[in-house]
DNA sequence: ACGACGGTCACCCAAAAGAGTTACGGGCCC
DNA sequence: GGGCCCGTAACTCTTTTGGGTGACCGTCGT
């Protein structure tokens, strides 16, 4: 009986999420908890093979609650759910012992598949290695280049004047531009800006 | 009565703090706020002697909390915390008048020698010299109209839209941005989105 | 009562940005 | 060898931005 446990203190949030993960092949049963305390009153009861879990939830924090968990069974699998300001927790969360992340924005493939993984392999884990702030979740990859010129952008300059500075025509500067808005799904430079500040891409 | 108010948007970092500091000698009482809007209700009820904070933090970043705070009392003692990314914010909140900062990962015996020195003398400070890289003075003062703006430019909205999510006409919205970019000192919007975010305005 | 400041709006104008498209050479991976 | 991505660059065209200026109305403090 092949049970997962999803956890938000949205109730819409948590109803789209159990809805998405019923669709995963394999999936028996979907519970749903409101808050951290009711995910450890419930997993006294009833353990379920994966728990998909907010970071951000009133009372017991997302991070507190896997620590606790763990505790009472150092076996439970942890995914752990974020929007991208949360990058800090969402390390927490993975320090203590969550098994991997998603971000909120995940498409429902991305979140089939990363819990069709994590209750196929018991041992599945999130590569360390890809939970440096800078590039969690899912952040997007941008190129060196790409990441120059938005370091250009927020420190004020024009295309023209990165372009004197990187050493390259002004329409190169704007293809950079174009592809790493595309890239980061922003709408403009100063979105652009945002966007790499709140994903840790600059600084 | 020696008091230390402990503020860290993380629950696991800030209990480790709270018992860290608990167990310097001298130290009566160990409060603590999870973000900077926590760190300045509780001031107006309860003055600590030594304020610890975290730079990054969501809602009012570090850096802003420092000014709200120095501006309701000048006298308060605020050490930054900071993980080793965050060197331009903390010479933002040294240069905003907090007394100096501790890295995170600090051995607990540094932490407790700086919180020692801090309370002991009432006029320590950082070497100020050694923080200057990105020093310039006082932080600016936006209204909240010009935050209301600067926000919506870090989604991506146009002058336009941010005229009609906020009820106002363009040409409006473009005088609120020409002047928060004067007070910014920023060359465009997205400049002014980058200073926004280095300065703890937005998020 | 006066001035400073904040919020609102308008007009003009030049500069910049952004979208779309095409193109070519170089790596790198199957 | 054929894709695919990256870096480079150019072209056109429309939209947006930013600077300058002037103006009216509140409120607040002196």
């Amino acid at each position: 009986m092949t049970s997962v446990l999803v956890c938000d203190d949205s109730p819409l949030a948590r109803e789209a999420l159990r809805r998405a993960v019923a669709t995963v092949p394999g999936v028996e049963r979907v519970t749903t908890a409101a808050n951290g305390e009711e995910v450890l009153r419930r997993w006294g009861a009833d353990r379920s093979d994966l728990v998909l879990m907010d970071v951000r939830m009133p009372g017991l924090g997302g991070v507190e609650t896997v620590r606790r968990l763990l505790s009472a069974d150092p076996g439970a699998r942890i995914i752990m759910l974020t929007v991208a300001e949360d990058l800090d927790g969402v390390a927490l969360a993975v320090a203590a012992g969550a098994r991997g992340y998603l971000h909120k924005d995940a498409s429902r493939a991305e979140l089939r598949a990363t819990v069709t993984q994590a209750l196929a392999d018991p041992t599945w884990r999130l590569a360390p290695r890809r939970l440096r702030s800078a590039d969690m979740g899912a952040a997007p990859t941008l190129t060196a280049r790409e990441i120059q010129v938005l370091e250009g952008m927020s420190h004020g300059r024009s295309n023209a004047e990165i372009g004197r500075e990187l050493f390259l025509s002004e329409d190169t500067v704007k293809t950079h531009a174009r592809r790493l808005f595309k890239k980061l799904g922003a709408s403009d430079r100063a979105h652009a800006v945002a966007l790499g500040f709140r994903w840790g891409l600059v600084r």
